[in-house]
RNA sequence: GGGGGAAUGGCGGAACGGUAGACGCGGCUGACUCAAAAUCAGCUACCUGACGGUGUAGGGGUUCGAGUCCCCUUUCCCCUACCA
């Protein structure tokens, strides 16, 4: 007998796969094919166990699906692009290209030894010229389309790196790296018309059946649909080319109600104001600032200014309302511009009751007094209204703002709009690495696309970091080019591609990964849409909303078949890995985090010292609750690091990483190899008919447990499935020829899960060839059936006995056994009962 | 503020409206051993000496029967955030 050594024996079997190319994916129009994808990771350096189970649930299916018959794409690569790379290089000198290629064979070397079921050959990373220049392709056909435009936009400014910084890198105001403040800045940047597709994109979330609800939710949400209200309140005394102020609104039932006009710091009229008046210069320059930073969000105090301009109402001209210029207005939502009813709306009330400005009630619930402060029922509740001017007095305010809206388009003052929440995606960031976008601005022509031809615009090599600022910028030559329309020296654009943009087609370009054209059409045709795509949650929005509207581009411009315009026909999407934090405090009473393998029993094995536990949190290097994927593969082996990350938790749950269930794991492991040893070394015998045949229908329970559970995704209960399996072996009284028989149907079944033991498993058994190509076991429906079944006996439903009877005995012979039971006897003490339910195969309940 | 989700033993978690706690971790007992580790066998929701009773965050309801369906309450987690 040989001992468990997955570190001798997982090498050989990955070899074995590859040398005989099993993951490679075919186009094979003989055979249903299965696109299964997990989001590809940034190369970091280090895999940790987030990934390990990311991966390890792909590959599942991946190897389910290969057995299952299917020819499987499942292909890896890297999302390369990005500023850590950037700001690596300017911590620790070096080339941002080196530290992300010699990343990305860091984690490529950690991922190997996990045995995926991946076709590495198809590997590429997004900063490859040979993919970014195709995404400079396409983005040329989209700015063709109308997909692409310029216009200018505030972006968050750090004075002192000279860069652009994300929302989220803006931390109190200040830039998260120099501490500077940062300031509001206008550029000219380059947009994808997202917003053209809000609407179908929202549509399209009805027919994402295989998606979380939660998840279409959330992106319903941040698309944010409304149905308003557009209308002009004509100026009194505005500045010139001012003589409307148009809004909208949801609620025009409360037009009656207005007390205000509030404009945005940004509207033009603000804008026009703020040359002449230098104290409203102050105030509007102050209230753009504001809203940036965490804390004036939290606070949110709402700040105005009367502008001294006046607007007559639209219903009566003789009623003049003031306009405010008010720092909670958006302007690049609706119009910039709304009118205040603050006795319907929070943020309106507020403001009013701040700088004093008239409260008028529009209805009140339909019985009793209107509350004081804001009244603000649901739209779908039933209002009486004390100044409505269309509908009903008693009505809905959905029905209320039905009737304004055709009130307002009869008189001709207004029309109904529908509005989305949804802006346009910004692409350009100020930034080296990243896909340079190929446009070339000539004196002459003006912007001009870069020619195909010349593609891809390539990255230089020769840039520095030790400044601030972007190195394209201040590259001395770079820039410089000829107009592809001309020929007259011109300047190429600096900015390159939000990341976003390149994680947006990657599944699209793994079909045919090294084509000379973004993809092929039937490559793309055979493999698109993605099967079923597998990710963090985290990315529930952004990166799923813009892979759909990429879809949708890349249609439009001919690079996918119509059919891929949802690339993920299944998502599904993965709790974190979660480990406790250990605390200590250091002499200045500063935190100190240790790593989980410098503490046992609650105290850090090199000092003694005890250490304060912080319940789970999601694995991070700054709380140093980190496991290394790379020392579990080390002590116990592939296999161990990936049954334990697929046990317990509900794979959409997070999961506890503890070391001691890793050991339990592993044992587990070595068990079943002992155990499958002993039946090849057992020699053949009589055995007995019941128990061969307990075991077989034990084995075929199994195939159908797990290949449900494996289907519905709720890989845990594949496990806990092998796990009864191996101590049905263990207590088996079967022939040796029956154990071989289902020990081998128990290798494939562990296929997907621990591939290498199943291949050692599969071979000891006679197997032949590999496991992972042998097609899936089905489960013989006459052993999944049972002879007898033990029907609970309830008393008014409680269980008070039970009675094992034939499956096929009918209901009324049931009734008479379960009459003749002495609980049931007792129970009735000599009386008759109320009424007695035999539910076939499942329970009897006699009431009483 | 808005939206979503969750709550079951010491712990992770099972459970078509039909025997609550599968399976695992941990723990306990025993076998093997000079001993330990490893391994193997068994026990392990709570109360009770036992008979029995009580239990799925709490309170109501529907049902022959509720962890599961409906209503209310509490707590926790996630997402989002001045969207007019």
């Amino acid at each position: 007998m040989t001992p468990y050594e997955p570190s001798k024996t997982e090498q050989n079997w990955q070899t074995a796969w590859n040398e005989a190319g099993v993951f490679t994916a075919r186009r094979d129009p003989s055979k249903p094919k299965y696109y299964v994808l997990e989001m590809f990771p940034y190369p970091s350096g280090r895999i940790h166990m987030g990934h390990v189970r990311n991966y390890t649930m792909g590959d599942v299916v991946a190897r389910y699906k290969m057995a299952q018959g299917f020819s499987v794409l499942h292909p890896m690569g890297w999302d390369a692009f990005g500023m850590p790379a950037e700001n690596a290089a300017m911590e620790r000198g070096g080339h941002p290209k080196t530290w992300t290629y010699g990343n990305i064979a860091d984690m490529r070397g950690q991922m190997k030894p996990l045995g995926l079921s991946i076709d590495w050959s198809r590997e590429f990373a997004t900063c490859d010229p040979e993919y970014y220049g195709q995404q400079q392709a396409m983005f040329l056909d989209m700015l063709k389309a109308g997909l692409v435009y310029r216009k200018n936009a505030v972006v968050n400014w750090d004075p002192v790196d000279m860069t652009v910084l994300a929302n989220e890198q803006v931390i109190d105001g200040k830039g998260w790296r120099s501490g500077a403040a940062v300031e509001r800045k206008e550029l000219t940047q380059w947009f994808f018309k997202i917003s053209d597709y809000a609407g179908e994109l929202l549509d399209a979330l009805d027919g994402l059946e295989h998606w979380p609800e939660k998840v279409r939710l959330m992106q319903a949400n941040w698309i944010g649909r409304s149905q308003g209200l557009q209308f002009a309140f004509e100026t009194v005394n505005a500045p010139e080319g001012f003589d409307k102020i148009e809004c909208y609104t949801t609620r025009p039932d409360t037009l009656m109600g207005a007390s205000f006009v509030g404009i945005s710091p940004d509207h033009p009229i603000a804008k026009a104001l703020e040359k002449t008046d230098p104290d409203l210069a102050a105030f509007i320059a102050e209230a753009r600032k504001g809203g940036t930073t965490e804390e004036a969000i939290e606070t949110g105090e709402k700040l105005g200014r009367d502008t001294g301009i006046r607007v007559r109402h639209p219903l009566n001209p003789d009623w003049e309302l003031p306009v405010w210029i008010a720092n909670f207005i958006l302007m690049d939502y609706g119009t910039g511009a709304i009118f205040g009813c603050p006795a319907h709306d929070a943020r309106d009330h507020e403001f009013a009751t701040k700088y004093g400005l008239t409260i008028t009630p529009v209805f009140a619930p339909v019985e009793g007094e209107a509350p004081t402060g804001e009244f603000v029922p649901l739209k779908s509740e039933k209002v009486r209204y004390l100044k409505g001017f269309a509908g009903e007095e008693v009505q809905t305010g959905e029905d209320a703002i039905k009737a304004a809206i055709a009130f307002a388009e009869a008189k001709g003052f207004g029309k109904g709009v529908t509005n989305y929440r949804l802006r346009d995606w910004g692409l350009s960031r100020q930034r080296y690495w990243g896909c340079p976008i190929p446009v070339v601005y000539c004196e002459k022509c003006g912007v001009v696309p870069e020619k195909k031809e010349n593609l891809p615009v390539l990255l230089p090599d020769d840039v520095s970091f030790d400044r601030p600022g972007n190195p394209l910028l201040r590259h001395p030559s770079w820039s410089q080019t000829t107009c592809p329309c001309c020929g007259a020296p011109a300047r190429r654009e600096t900015d390159t591609m939000d990341t976003f943009v390149d994680s947006s087609w990657y599944y699209a370009r793994f079909t045919n990964p090294h084509a000379k054209t973004p993809t092929v059409a039937e490559d793309a045709a055979y493999w698109m849409d993605v099967d079923q795509y597998i990710g963090g949650i985290e990315h529930a929005i952004l990166h799923l909303l813009y892979s759909r509207f990429f879809a949708r581009a890349m249609v439009k411009t001919g690079h996918l078949p119509e059919k891929a315009k949802e690339p993920f026909k299944a998502l599904f999407t993965q709790g974190m890995v979660t480990h406790e934090i250990y605390k200590t405090t250091d002499a200045n009473g500063r935190p100190v985090y240790h790593l989980p393998e410098e503490v046992e029993n609650g105290v850090l094995k090199a000092t003694g010292e005890a250490v304060e536990i912080i319940p789970s949190a999601k694995m991070s290097k700054s709380k140093k609750n980190v496991v290394d994927p790379m020392n579990i593969i080390g002590s116990f082996g592939a296999d161990t690091a990936r049954f334990f990350v697929m046990s317990d938790s509900p794979p959409e749950r997070d999961v506890e990483w503890t070391a001691a269930g890793a050991e339990a794991t592993s044992k587990f492991l070595a068990r079943v190899w002992r155990i499958a040893q002993e039946i090849a070394e057992g020699a053949p015998d009589a055995g007995n008919p019941a128990e061969d045949k307990a075991l077989l229908k034990t084995v075929h329970k199994a195939i159908d447990d797990v290949t449900r559970a494996i289907e519905g995704f709720a890989f845990n209960k594949a496990v806990a499935t092998l796990y009864g399996l191996a101590n049905a072996f263990a207590k088996s009284q079967a022939s040796n020829a029956v154990k071989r028989q289902a020990m081998q149907i128990a290798a494939q079944l562990m296929g997907p899960l621990v591939p290498h033991l199943a291949e050692d498993i599969w071979r000891l058994m006679g197997g032949e060839g590999f496991v992972v190509t042998a097609p899936w076991p089905k489960a013989d429906p006459a052993l999944l059936v049972e002879d007898e079944v033990t029907l609970p006996i309830q008393i008014n439903g409680k269980k008070r006995g039970e009675v094992t009877v034939p499956k096929t005995m009918p209901a009324n012979e049931v009734e008479k056994i379960v009459l003749a039971d002495e609980a049931v006897i007792k129970a009735l003490a000599g009386g008759q009962p109320k009424k007695l339910i035999v539910v076939p195969g499942r329970i009897v309940n006699v009431v009483i």
